[in-house]
This record gives structure tokens, C-alpha cells and sequence, in this order.
DNA sequence: TATTTATTGACAGTGGACTCCCATTTGGCG
DNA sequence: CGCCAAATGGGAGTCCACTGTCAATAAATA
């Protein structure tokens, strides 16, 4: 390597093309995921569909699996709670933290959030990855609340969590895909997050 | 189909070699799964370990994911909690259930549950199938919960809770196996679930 | 023992993910 | 424009899960 991407880079001609070719395929492969599900849907079909060959398929993702979405709102989550004073209650801090700039990323995306939601919840093969991230997330808010309370990471009470939370999530948005987006996500989650703090009263 | 199976059956010659012969290839094909994963162990592979031919092994096994384990005991806790006392406390419940013969169920099992909890947090293919377990697991304790509160199974609380829970039995399932089973599993239980009763005071 | 039926192994596919290679095209740049 | 490097398409090939068929064998039954 010996040039190095700023962000201020000019993007020539080839780079855009480049981000558009990407962006095209993954389009194409979720339409056809979301359309005919994911094992049912060929690389051949996606190539086709998006107007590259198969071998250009695998020059941009190494492997049908990695047209699939890695999460950023998770890992954002537990950036922007680092944000948050420490001496709020972690459950009103992620609240707080979803009413800022957090939140309207979540309504910008809302459709093609839905959309790749839906696929990742329908399609086993694809939920095994989903699960790979979702842990990652829980590691990113459990070391969010260490930091904000001085504990360990390690410490299983912390895992235990972030672990607990981001259950609640997945629980929250299955619901909000099953039905189809018409709630308000973030309705859902003032009211059933307060949950977790005040304890399970059954 | 002639004849009903009786749970007083004999099992001819027949019966019992065709159960010794499923036996043999699921046990082969864990051990051959730990120890090169599931990706990199070929159905060939598996035939070859339990003496019977490729072709046999599907007249067993639908495909090669169905060798793997089903989870009996997140239902079996379900079961469980459906036996205490509906004024109990969702997680005293819990806690009283896996005290009872349920915990001795674990107890027996103890290395089989290692391993296959091992793979099933190793290998990304398998856990797809894990997760989709334990949406079951989860369906059946909300359905418990439901029960004991009067309250429907759509409850979005109920939902919450019963993620919250197979979350945090997850959690600690795992820390169990990365410390390859040393600690005692129902003293991690006990310690851990009530951070879920008291709230999450961070 | 003779007949019937279930279980098996061998073998020849199929389809799809993924790799390698090479010729062609296309954008970057002097 | 003309050269170079990057990006692409096409094709041949590998690996492996999974299917279907058929003949041989072993168990059940008469």
C-alpha cells in the first residue's frame, strides 16, 4: 500500500464506478433474497441480475455469505452510550443515546433496515452470521457499561447485561418487522426497555 | 405402515441394529466435529468414521445438519416451570426448577452438553440451527411466563422477559464451556439470574 | 427351508459455491 | 493519442452436499 484513503479523496472515475458496481450487486442479491430466500437464490442469478459476471461477483465479496449486512447500529449503540454521563442508569442512557442523531440514522434506514431484518430472521443460513454480530454488539455494550462503571469487562454480570439488552433488541425489532414497520420502533423501545432496569416482575 | 410402534415393543434384531447404527454415526460425527469443525468434516468423512457408506448416512440423516443435537433442555425447563407456583417469582421459579431433578438432568450429561455447547459456539453453520432452538426455547418459557401471570403469549413484556432469560442462560452457558466446564454451572445460575429480578442497576 | 421385505453399498449423476487463468476492455495519466 | 494498470468476462475445473437407481445381502416370516 502506498497510498492511503482520506477521507477527502476525490474518488476518480474508476472508485465510483467501483462503489457502484458494489452497491448494484448487493441491491440485486437482497432483492432476490428477500424475493425468492436466501439458499434458493445462486451467485449466478445475483451476477445476472446486477450485470456483472460471477467471476465478478466473488472480486467484490469473497463469499455469498458477505453480500449480507454487517450491523452498524449495534457497535454505534455502544459508541454513542460512551457518550452518555456515567451516572445515568444504563437503561435511560441507551434511551437517551437512541433520541439523539442514533435515532434518525434508525429512520433513515428504517426500509432498508426492514428489508435486510426480515431476511435475516427468515433465512437460518443467514442468521448464523447475524448471530456472529450480534455478539459482537453485546461486546461493545458490555464494555460500554464496564467503562461506565469502572468494572471489568469480563465481569459476567456485565456480560450478562449487555447480553440481556441486546436480547430485548432482537425481541423488540422481530416484532416491529412482523409487523411490518408500521409501529414506531422507537415507541417500542421506551416502553418495554424500562423493563430490564426495574426488574422482572412476574 | 401395518404396525403402530408401542412403547412395549421387543425391538427386533432389525430395530436395534438400526438404532445402534444412528448412534454410531451421530457419535462419529461429533467427534469428528470437534475436532476439525463442522465445515471441514465431509459427510464422506463421517460414513468413513461410523463403517457404513455416504449413501447410508442420508437415509439417516436428511442432511448433514440434521446429525446435530436438538436442545432438550430449554423445553424441559419450560416444562418444569409450568410445576411451581404460580406466586413465585419468575426467576425463584427458575432457580427452583434447575434445583430440582432438572438440574440433576444437566448434572448427568455434563461432558455430552460440553461438547456439543462447545461446537455449537465454534462452528457459525451449526449455531444458525442453535438459534433457531432457542426461539423455541424462548417461545416455551414466554408460554410459561404467560401462564403463571394470566397474561397473553404476545405480550411484548412477556417476549422481553423470556429473551432476557435464555440471553443470560446463554451468556453463562458460554462462560461454563470457555472455561471448559471447571466452574459448576448451577452456582453460575444462582449467582447470575437475579441481576434480572433486581434490575439492571448500572 | 423358501419367500418376502428391509437395509445396505456401489455408482453415476446434479447443482451450486468457489478458484484459476487468460484474453479483453476500460479508466488513469504522461 | 498511447501506454500501463486495473477491472472485467468467460471458461474450465474442484469440492462437496445431496439424489436416484440397482443389485446384493440380511432379517423377518411362513
Amino acid at each position: 500500500m502506498t497510498t492511503h484513503e482520506t477521507s477527502a479523496a476525490p474518488l476518480g472515475l474508476r472508485e465510483r464506478k467501483k462503489q457502484k458496481t458494489r452497491e448494484r450487486i448487493r441491491r440485486e442479491a437482497y432483492r432476490l433474497f428477500a424475493e425468492h430466500g436466501y439458499e434458493a437464490t445462486t451467485v449466478d442469478q445475483i451476477a445476472e441480475a446486477a450485470e456483472v459476471s460471477p467471476s465478478t461477483f466473488f472480486r467484490y465479496f469473497p463469499t455469498k455469505e458477505d453480500v449480507v449486512m454487517q450491523d452498524e447500529y449495534d457497535p454505534a449503540l455502544a459508541e454513542a452510550l460512551r457518550a452518555r454521563p456515567a451516572d445515568e442508569p444504563i437503561v435511560e442512557a441507551i434511551l437517551n443515546s437512541l433520541r439523539g442523531p442514533m435515532g434518525e440514522m434508525l429512520q433513515q434506514d428504517r426500509d432498508e433496515l426492514l428489508l435486510r431484518t426480515r431476511i435475516s430472521f427468515t433465512d437460518p443460513a443467514i442468521r448464523a452470521r447475524q448471530v456472529a454480530e450480534q455478539q459482537r454488539s453485546e461486546e461493545g455494550i458490555a464494555a460500554s457499561i464496564a467503562e461506565r462503571t469502572g468494572r471489568s469487562t469480563t465481569d459476567l454480570d456485565v456480560k450478562c447485561a449487555a447480553a440481556a439488552i441486546v436480547a430485548v433488541f432482537t425481541t423488540l425489532v422481530r416484532h416491529w418487522v412482523e409487523g411490518d414497520g408500521k409501529e414506531d420502533l422507537a415507541a417500542l423501545y421506551e416502553r418495554h426497555l424500562p423493563l430490564l432496569s426495574r426488574g422482572l416482575d412476574f
